[in-house]
DNA sequence: GTAATTGCAAATCATTTGCTTCGTA
DNA sequence: TACGAAGCAAATGATTTGCAATTAC
């Protein structure tokens, strides 16, 4: 958590995330906001939590690990309702649909997107990051290499409105 | 490029970007990687450009800007095309599904992700941005404020296989 | 003239919803 | 027992491909 030891491949520091105890801890959170211990609720977060990386909700639902195979609708809504519950993140722009910009040369841009109307406001800061990239490139070997950065939240004009339900 | 005042909605700075010699000179690129210079390419590209946020296909193929009314299959193979030449970038994890890892509280994992093969690797960092986001959430007034960084670029393994072709 | 590009239609694939049955609280 | 959850099937929606007609070089 402190070592100043930048660039590691996720080994030891994240490990904890994915030992029964954690797990345990986000099921009954799960619980406690509300969702039923099922055993399919059980195999997705084992699943996710055990795979440390991304997973798509094919990649879930045809994991054999654990024994019940699971409906993919069954995956789909109980992803969301993880997501709702923030026990879950759903990585990338969060719309349906693949988004696109221009790469000019040089420059480069952050965005600011609200979670629930999905507005996306560019940012104008000066992004902290790019000096870990040639560090990055260095030490992991990729070529060609540059990042994307985007902060989500609530904006003003969703926060003002009634939450439909939890 | 270089004033300290760090968060500005994108009023200034990345104008230029949008100005009619910058979009000629993407034109003039994408020409010299071996497109022709047809309309719609040049439409979606002064959409992409002038919209200077990310854009959907469905809003490029919509976009009533400029005469054309553009195939979504054509504006597809365009942007699928811009994207291979470099000219172009397609925002989130560049897979067609949607990705998802469960959100362990205090827990924030920034990724290295392969332009070809896709491979997700976790990176260990200590990541530069968490500064920003109290900062960003003051000024913008957004709530819940979390972010996403994602490394991208070619792995060792896709840097050794021959270019399929261009 | 030749090869890339377009447009239209159709295929794919991921996501999402309806509805009935099942299982947890 | 009551209400959320699961399973199955079907609808939706974005992306992707086939192919004939067109257009840029």
């Amino acid at each position: 958590m402190s070592a100043p030891n930048p660039i590691q491949p996720c080994g030891q520091s994240h490990q904890d995330c994915r030992n029964k105890d954690a797990i345990e801890a986000l099921l009954e959170r799960a619980r406690q906001s509300g969702l039923r211990r099922t055993r399919a609720l059980r195999d997705v977060v084992h699943i996710l939590a055990e795979a440390g990386r991304p997973l798509t909700l094919a990649d879930v639902a045809a994991s054999r690990r654990l024994e019940s195979r699971a409906d993919p609708a069954t995956v789909y809504r109980l992803l969301t309702k993880l997501e709702q519950k923030g026990l879950l993140r759903r990585l990338g722009l969060h719309q349906r649909a693949a988004s696109y910009v221009m790469a000019f040369p040089g420059s480069h841009q952050d965005y600011l997107i609200c979670t629930r109307c999905g507005s996306i406001e560019p940012l104008d800061i000066r992004c902290p990051v790019e000096s870990l990239e040639s560090l990055i490139a260095e030490q992991s070997g990729y070529s060609g290499l540059y990042h994307e950065l985007e902060f989500f939240g609530l904006c003003p004009r969703c926060q003002a409105i009634q939450h439909p339900a939890s």
